[in-house]
RNA sequence: GGUCCGUUCGUCUAGUCAGGUCAGGACGCCAGGUUUUCAUCCUGGUAACACGGGUUCGAAUCCCGUACGGACUACCA
């Protein structure tokens, strides 16, 4: 078991969540951020929301908010961070900004790592010389004494460059060829040759860290135990290790995630996947500040927060037997880190269905009909609430979301307004006139008026005058229902009263009246 | 191109670490049943170890190779 880290068996875990506030969260990133407060609630340890803004110009009003509210919506819970406080904070980095300069100086009196003075520019003509040779531009031992910085520059000429304040970088200095060795959690082994990892920039001119160094010294200096990130981070891996040993630093665990991929084809899903095939990518709706675009959200969907983070929990990682129905609680209590699955996932819409069918159908009649209640009203439509429960409890197993309800309800609240033509033509036949008025006759002296009751008089009627079952039936339904579809006729009258049921009858048999 | 990671039904996956039941479950799909309708529900079915070598009495499982897929390859995270 590769979990054998002492950090483990102590109670210092502590784990955390660092997005960029460069738009809103896609759902490989809450699932990312699950499967960190799930680790962290399953070992007593602490749970951090960190913001990476290092990059000020991808800043997006309104992100880091967004953030906040879409793990408040999934019911994940930071022990510390952004808007929540603690002992390690700041818990943005641009407002650490000052620490981090005095690590990259240290790093740079260390020698493990350099200033360099090369422009954007420079950059990508030399990498453009390559490309024309057929060859890779790396910037690293190979090649950085070809470059300008203050290992290739005479010390004289770097002091007059700072001096003059020239824009500079600081590169990290990769050793030349050495092998390193890392453990992932989920992966184990992984090694690599330095040869071919290049001299990250660690320290860029703006005066701002990058990812890179910033995300090692404040994982460093909030004592993070394990680092819980997706796989597009495992490339960086070795340049972060390296780093921490360059700072004389522990190093955290590691455990980089699969990718979500799209449904169909390969690749990583993307917002785009969202809009083409139409299923949200985001937990919630956003509204792009620039474009306006709006991007559709699972809460706007209808989804259940509970079947939203159950269906993601799934997606990459299994308990090993055969449930599929998990509370948060539930979750925390089995998750474990080395039943991540290392293969990307596809995302699945329709299974995603399923989940929140699952949710729906257990909730209890009276907080479901709570939920339709502002759908009723958007309607224009005012019911009693005990009869509106009653109705929930003979529809919801036939719903997905809340807004299913009204689909397979309506008729409780309106008469019908036309009658189903197809059903027409099948089910309302040379008899059914005189069958249905004789009905009403039945229906007028049955007392009291309950679907027991009424379903005895009835079928008892059409044994004794030998009518069809299915003839009577769907005629009577077409007259109450104005279609063939919906819950136990029965029920549905005794819920619609017999003063009610009669007016539905007559009104029908006027409206559809005798055929031939 | 280079580096790294991955590969079991259409999809999510169990089984792999400690080789040995007709490769199990769920979603979807199909069929049958129940029913006054539709939906649900119940029962059944469909369908997979990427390929090629090797080790072994025996390989989805261990080893090597190939193919395919993905991620990364910015003064972005």
């Amino acid at each position: 078991m590769p979990l054998k880290n002492k950090k483990m068996s102590d109670n210092n875990i502590r784990v955390r969540f660092a997005p960029s506030p460069t738009g809103p969260l896609h759902i490989g990133g809450v699932r990312t951020a699950l499967y960190n407060y799930l680790f962290a609630r399953k070992h007593g340890g602490k749970f951090i929301l960190r913001i990476e803004d290092t990059d000020q110009t991808r800043f997006v009003p309104g992100a880091q908010d967004y953030i906040i509210e879409a793990f408040k919506w999934c019911g994940i819970e930071f022990d510390e961070g952004v808007t929540k406080g603690g002992d390690y904070g700041p818990y943005t980095q641009s407002e650490r900004k000052a620490i981090y300069k005095q690590y990259a100086e240290q790093l740079i009196t260390s020698g493990h790592a350099y200033y360099a003075f090369d422009t954007s520019e420079e950059l990508s003509v030399k990498r453009a010389a390559f490309e024309a040779e057929k060859k890779t531009f790396t910037y690293n031992a190979s090649e950085r004494l070809n470059m300008g910085n203050s290992l290739s520059l005479p010390k004289e000429e770097v002091d007059q460059l700072l001096s003059n304040n020239t824009p500079f970088v600081i590169r990290f200095k990769m050793p030349d060829e050495e092998r390193v060795v890392m453990n992932d959690l989920i992966r184990g082994k992984v090694e690599v040759n330095t040869k071919v990892l290049d001299d990250k920039i660690l320290f860029k001119s703006d005066g701002m860290p990058t990812y890179h160094l910033a995300n090692i010294i404040d994982d460093h200096l909030m004592e993070i135990s394990h680092v819980i990130r997706g796989e597009e981070w495992l490339p960086s891996l070795p340049l972060h290790v390296l780093l921490y040993r360059a700072f004389g630093w522990e190093e955290p665990e590691f455990a980089h995630l699969p990718l979500l991929l799209k449904p169909d084809g390969n690749g990583k899903l993307s917002k785009r996947d969202g809009d083409r095939l139409g299923f949200p990518v985001f937990p919630l709706q956003w509204k792009d500040p620039k474009t306006g675009e709006i991007s559709n959200g699972y809460r706007e969907e209808g989804y259940f927060p509970e079947a939203f983070v159950n269906m993601l929990a799934l997606l990459g990682w299994n308990p090993g037997d055969e449930r599929e129905l998990f509370s948060l609680e539930e979750l925390i209590e089995a998750f474990s880190i080395e039943r991540v699955n290392k293969s990307g996932a596809k995302f699945d819409a329709e299974k995603a269905k399923w989940f929140n069918h699952q949710y729906l159908i257990k909730k209890s009649d009276k907080e479901l009909a709570e939920a339709f209640a502002p759908i009723l009203l958007k309607k224009g439509i005012l019911a009693d609430k005990v009869f509106v429960v009653k109705i929930v409890g003979l529809i919801k197993e036939r719903a997905t979301f809340v807004a299913d309800l009204w689909d397979q309800s309506s008729f409780f609240f309106k008469r019908p307004e036309d009658y189903d033509k197809k059903a027409v033509k099948k089910r309302w036949k040379a008899a059914s006139y005189n069958q249905m008025t004789e009905l009403k006759e039945i229906l007028l002296k049955t007392e009291p008026f309950t679907s027991e009751n009424t379903e005895k008089a009835v079928k008892s009627w059409i044994e004794e005058n030998e009518y069809g079952m299915g003839a009577v039936m769907n005629a009577f339904r077409l007259l109450v229902v104005g279609a063939l579809k919906g819950p136990h006729l029965f029920d549905i009258i005794a819920l619609l009263g017999q003063e009610e049921t009669l007016e539905r009858i007559t009104l029908g048999l006027q409206e559809l009246g005798r055929k031939e």
